[in-house]
DNA sequence: GTCATATTGATAGTTCATTACCAACTAGAA
DNA sequence: TTCTAGTTGGTAATGAACTATCAATATGAC
C-alpha cells in the first residue's frame, strides 16, 4: 500500500512541494520538479499527489473554474488571492472572520471559502510600467 | 445571429431560470424546464444558456470544484451557500465588505468571491429529526 | 393552409483533466 | 554485483462537461 522504495522523482516532487508557499496545479508541479529530474513524468506527478493526498501529507484547493492544485496539508487556516493574469494563485493569510451571519436563517454553516482575485505584485507592476 | 422565433422550449427554459432564485446547473434547468416541455433536450439547454450569456442575461457561477451553474443577470453582487447534503446552491445576500486588507501588499485587488458551505434548512431539520 | 428555414433533439465528437496499462528501468536487500 | 519487484514514463483509455452535426420538426410570414 505504502511506498517501499525512494527515488530521485518522488524526492523531487516533495521539494518542489515544499518550496512552493502556494497550491500548485499538477502541470506547475511538474515543471518545478523537472529542475532536478528532466525525465519527470506527469504520471509519476499525478501518482505522486494522489499518494500523498491518500496519506493526508497533500490538500486539495479547489478555485472556482480551474482544475485542482494542491498545497502541503497542516497550514492554518487561509485564502487564496488569483491574478488573472499569470494564473498563479497565492496564500492569503487573513480572513474576514466569522461569517454566520450572513447564511440564511436556518441554514447551519461549516466553513467558508474566500477567494481574491486581481494582479499579482509582478503583474501590477508590468501594468505600470506599460502604461 | 440573435434568435428569430419564439419556441415552446426557449420559453420554457427563459421561464424555468426566472423561477430559480439561485443558480442553475444545466442538469437543474433540463430538469424544471421539462415539466413544461417534457421532449427537451440537453443540447438546446446547453445552446440557450450559451446564447442567452453571449446576450447578456445570463451570468455564469463558478463554484469550486463544480460544474458551472447560471443565474439570470443584472442582480446585485452577492455571494452562494452550498449545500453538502442536497448539493443545491442558494443566493446569500451579504457581504463581508471591503477585502482589500486581506490583499498582500502590492497586489491589486479587483473583486472576491465568497463561498459558504453548510446544511441548508431543509437538510438541517433532517439530520435534526433523524438523530 | 403553405412553405422556407429557424430550431430542435439524439447522438457522435471534442476537450480537458486524470487514470490505467505495461514494458523498461532501478532501488536496495542479499 | 545480482536480482527481484517496486517505480517510472509514454501513451492509450476514461470520464465529465460541453459542442457540432444533421435529419426531422415546427414557427410564423404570406
Amino acid at each position: 500500500m505504502a511506498r517501499q522504495r525512494q527515488t530521485r522523482q518522488r524526492a523531487a516532487i516533495e521539494q518542489a512541494l515544499g518550496a512552493s508557499h502556494h497550491p500548485v496545479s499538477p502541470e506547475e508541479l511538474l515543471a518545478r520538479a523537472r529542475r532536478k529530474v528532466p525525465g519527470l513524468g506527469i504520471a509519476t506527478v499525478y501518482r505522486a499527489i494522489r499518494e500523498m493526498t491518500a496519506e493526508g501529507l497533500l490538500t486539495v484547493v479547489e478555485l472556482p473554474g480551474a482544475p485542482s492544485r494542491h498545497e502541503l496539508a497542516g497550514r492554518a487556516h487561509h485564502h487564496h488571492f488569483a491574478c488573472r493574469q499569470c494564473n498563479r494563485v497565492f496564500e492569503v493569510d487573513g480572513c474576514p472572520g466569522d461569517l454566520s451571519s450572513l447564511a440564511p436563517r436556518g441554514f447551519a454553516l461549516e466553513r467558508h471559502e474566500v477567494v481574491l482575485y486581481g494582479l499579482c505584485v509582478e503583474c501590477a507592476n508590468e501594468v505600470a510600467v506599460a502604461s
